[in-house]
DNA sequence: TGAAATGTTGGGGCG
DNA sequence: ACGCCCCAACATTTC
């Protein structure tokens, strides 16, 4: 019998390893709550919520199909390997199929799982499902990973344009013959983790039918503005599936279809906001290939080396005021209180608050990348990561150290009437579209704003962060 | 996937 | 008509 392992893949269409599974035999599937790593690895409540709905949901299907799942708990991530192992001495499994994960303690895991399983004679396959392109695929010439997105991007898309298979979907899995293994009950909530607000509940409604109603809409609706409107957090611009990508109710491959669908079959597009959103997608594959080429970036380590020297400030009541959105910058703070009510933050958003956190605050980007995670629902830990050391400067390929965003000029920019601030702080509702960018710039005689007073200056810690920066150049 | 400082140009007000 | 100043608009450089 074949023992199928879900992972952060919690689909059944187009699942690589599931389909071979269960192409191959009688197939379990399995699911293991290791509550403990995700709280060490700062998982946000509302994404092990999600996984938590999402794995009811698969069950059902699951039971459709004739596939058991096993829910089992692990709190030592050294134990995995042998719980494996038990498993399939408990079901007479002979065959272990999963998808490729690729950070470090991941990456570790099925290593040490394949190297258990081997000397009991069970076959452990490991599949490239995650990602368009397997990691290690993309190299330059002497065969070393690219660290600059450009050239890595060119690549893809020469392989992307000329070979069809990275747009085929496997097909759904046939239902198979009935045997006698009961599915677990999955739990309701998990011990360590906060309870999450029925709005992002109702906000993240799971299922695989979700995933792709959002990827239809955003298809047929969206996509051809997408270029345009991607960075007004004030429209519905953007894709909004991360939630579903990283958690795998979405394949990558579905998304490279649809994409298809909407210029005709034709690649590269004519259509800018395709090829835009294809760049995103990129994007996300570029991290990951960065996470696993470079794999001390996921000990929290700045890729470039030198910058681990930079002398970050230690300003406990500056960390709470970006959390929880009282820094005095309008933009900053309707962003950070939309993260905490829903979950997600627009991309844009993220850039600037991320760069708020690391230049104007000169913060340790990890407090923010960490922030980020434990309120993420789609958090990842690649393209987390790379965004955060992106905006910090440390990263490969990332935005030159005086390249800083004046929060002030980017709410202007892009919330040019305000319209997002409002949804967010409604004590500056009434402002008009001048002063919401700078309340107490154009404070009226006599008012008062229940609002925080701006924490930094934004010209004087500027010209701080450049000299942190420079100070460590060599 | 910048922003600020500095430099240049040219139109218009004004004595 | 002319020189002078102001300053907006744009360009360049600096961080």
């Amino acid at each position: 019998m074949n023992l199928y392992w879900f992972r952060t893949d919690l689909r059944i269409t187009d699942n690589t390893a599931l389909h071979y599974a269960t192409q191959n035999g009688q197939t379990v599937a399995l699911f293991i709550i290791t509550a403990k790593q995700w709280l060490r690895h700062d998982d946000a409540a509302c994404k092990i919520d999600f996984w938590l709905r999402q794995l009811q949901q698969l069950r059902q299907q699951l039971d459709a199909l004739n596939i058991p799942l096993l829910i089992r708990y692990c709190d030592v991530w050294e134990e995995i390997p042998h719980l494996i192992l038990e498993c399939c001495k408990n079901y007479a499994i002979d065959r272990v199929y999963c998808n490729q994960e690729y950070a470090i303690n991941e990456l570790k895991r099925d290593q040490d799982t394949q190297q258990l399983l081997q000397q009991h004679q069970i076959e452990f396959l490991n599949h490239h499902d995650r990602l368009i392109f397997p990691v290690g695929s993309i190299k330059n010439k002497s065969t070393e990973y690219y660290k600059v997105f450009s050239a890595f991007k060119q690549v893809c898309y020469e392989r992307l344009y000329h070979q069809e298979h990275y747009f085929q979907t496997y097909p759904y899995p046939q239902k198979q013959t009935y045997i006698n293994i009961k599915s677990d009950v999955t739990p309701n909530s998990i011990v360590g983790f906060g309870t999450v607000s029925p709005q992002i509940q109702q906000q993240w409604q799971v299922g695989e039918e979700q995933a792709w109603l959002r990827l239809d809409q955003f298809i047929d609706e969206r996509i051809n503005q997408y270029q345009s409107n991607r960075d007004y957090p004030a429209i519905d611009g953007t894709s909004q599936i991360s939630t579903y990508l990283n958690a795998g109710l979405l394949s990558i491959r579905q998304c490279l279809q649809a994409a298809r669908i909407n210029t005709d079959g034709m690649l590269p597009s004519h259509n800018i906001g395709v090829n835009t959103w294809l760049d995103e997608l990129l994007w996300r594959e570029f991290y990951t290939h960065i996470l696993y080429g470079f794999p001390h970036v996921s000990r929290n380590q700045p890729f470039k080396a030198e910058l681990k020297n930079i002398q970050w400030r230690d300003a406990t009541e500056d960390l709470h005021a970006w959390q929880h959105g009282l820094t005095g910058f309008p933009i900053i703070d309707a962003a950070m209180r939309q993260l905490l009510a829903t979950g997600w933050m627009h991309n844009r958003l993220r850039m600037i608050v991320a760069m708020f956190f690391s230049k104007n605050l000169l913060m340790d980007w990890r407090l923010g990348e960490q922030w980020f995670m434990q309120h993420l629902i789609d958090g990842d830990l690649a393209a987390n990561n790379g965004g955060w050391q992106w905006c910090a400067s440390t990263g490969t390929d990332s935005v030159p150290y005086f390249r800083i965003f004046n929060p002030i000029t980017q709410s202007q920019k892009f919330d040019p009437e305000g319209q997002f601030i409002r949804i967010w702080l409604p004590e500056l509702a009434h402002l008009d579209n001048k002063a919401i960018h700078e309340p107490y710039k154009y404070l009226k005689h006599n008012e008062i704003l229940d609002y925080p007073q701006p924490i930094v200056d934004l010209k004087q810690s500027r010209s701080r962060a450049i000299a942190a920066f420079q100070a460590i150049k060599v």
